[in-house]
DNA sequence: AACCAGGTCTCGA
DNA sequence: TCGAGACCTGGT
C-alpha cells in the first residue's frame, strides 16, 4: 500500500516516536507488535508489512484532516512558515501502554540516549520478531523478570518504569477511557502515576491518546515561548498560553516547533 | 572535561 | 500554586 502526502524523515525523526531506525534509505519500525519498512517514493511513501491497511492508516493518523487542522493552527507567521517549510510531518498515533512507558524514560535525558534505553528494555524483556527485531514489552513481560530492569540504563527511571508496568498490569491504568475523557481530566489522572508529570501526561496525551490539544514544553519548547512569543512561567501558565494561542490541535503545532529546533541543534552538531 | 538532556519529586513560602 | 535543588547516566 502507499501512504499520501507524508514526509518519513520529518515524522519518524522529530523526537515522537522512539523505535525507528533508517537503513540504507528505508525506515524500520514496530507497530502493533509487527514490523514495517517504509520508503520515501516523491511526496508519498511505499509501505512493507503484514499490518492491514486499516492498522496503519490509523498509527499515521490519516483520519485526521490535516487542511483543516493546519489552518486552524496557523495563527501566527512563524507556525505557518513552519508547516511550509516541513510539510509532511504528521502526528503518530502510538500504543497508550508503549508511549506512556517510553516517556517514563525519557524525563530529563536525551534523545540518543532515550532511543538505547528502549532499545535495551526491548531486547530485555520484549518478544523476539526477527534476527534484529524486538517487541516492545507488555507489562506481563516486566513483570516476569523485572529485576533484569537493573541492566538496561534507566537509571534512577527504573523503579519508575517497573512500578508502571505493574500498574497498567493492575489494571488500574484505563487508556480507553483516557481517551474519552476531557484533556484536562486525562492529563491529571495521568500525573497520579510516579514519573508522569505535566510533560510527560502531555506527551502521552497527544501522541497516543487522541488530544490534540495537549501541548508539551520541554526546555526547548519553552524557549521558543520565551523568545520568539515573550511567554515564560510556570508550567500550567505557559501551557495554558500556548493551547489558548494554537486552538484545539495545539499538540501539531507543538511539534512543528520542536522539530525546527531539533534540525537547528543537529546542523550545529554538524559543524563541530 | 564539563555541560546538558522531550522532567519529576520533594519541600518550603 | 510556584520556585529551588537534587538527581542516574551517557551523548556531545
Amino acid at each position: 500500500m502507499d501512504l499520501e502526502g507524508i514526509n518519513l524523515d520529518h515524522t519518524l525523526s522529530c523526537g515522537q516516536a522512539f523505535r525507528w531506525r533508517k537503513l540504507e534509505g528505508r525506515w524500520h519500525g514496530i507497530v502493533a507488535g509487527k514490523e514495517i519498512v517504509l520508503e520515501q517514493m516523491g511526496d508519498d511513501a511505499e509501505v512493507h508489512t503484514s499490518l492491514s491497511d486499516r492498522a496503519v492508516r490509523d498509527y499515521f493518523r490519516y483520519d485526521d484532516d490535516n487542511g483543516e487542522i493546519f489552518a486552524e493552527i496557523g495563527r501566527d507567521r512563524y507556525i505557518t512558515m513552519l508547516l511550509r517549510r516541513y510539510r509532511g510531518l504528521r502526528l503518530l498515533r502510538q500504543d497508550p501502554w508503549e508511549c506512556s512507558a517510553s516517556y517514563i524514560l525519557a524525563t530529563y535525558a536525551n534523545v540518543p540516549r532515550i532511543i538505547q534505553m528502549v532499545e535495551r528494555v526491548s531486547r530485555t524483556f520484549g518478544t523476539k520478531l526477527s534476527e534484529d527485531g524486538f517487541s516492545f514489552p507488555s507489562p506481563e513481560q516486566i513483570l516476569k523478570k523485572s529485576a533484569q530492569a537493573g541492566t538496561c540504563g534507566l537509571g534512577y527511571r527504573c523503579e519508575r518504569f517497573v512500578e508502571f508496568a505493574r500498574s497498567v498490569h493492575d489494571g488500574k491504568v484505563d487508556f480507553d477511557s483516557l481517551k474519552c475523557a476531557d484533556y484536562s481530566d486525562c492529563v491529571k489522572e495521568l500525573a497520579r502515576f510516579d514519573g508522569i508529570g505535566s510533560k510527560v501526561a502531555d506527551c502521552v496525551a497527544l501522541f497516543s491518546l487522541d488530544h490534540l490539544e495537549a501541548f508539551p514544553i520541554d526546555v526547548r519548547i519553552g524557549r521558543v515561548l520565551e523568545q520568539r512569543y515573550g511567554i515564560k512561567g510556570s508550567y500550567r501558565k505557559t501551557n495554558a498560553w500556548a493551547r489558548q494561542h494554537f486552538g484545539c490541535y495545539a499538540g501539531y503545532a507543538q511539534e512543528y516547533i520542536y522539530f525546527d529546533q531539533d534540525i537547528k541543534n543537529r546542523s550545529i552538531n554538524n559543524r563541530r
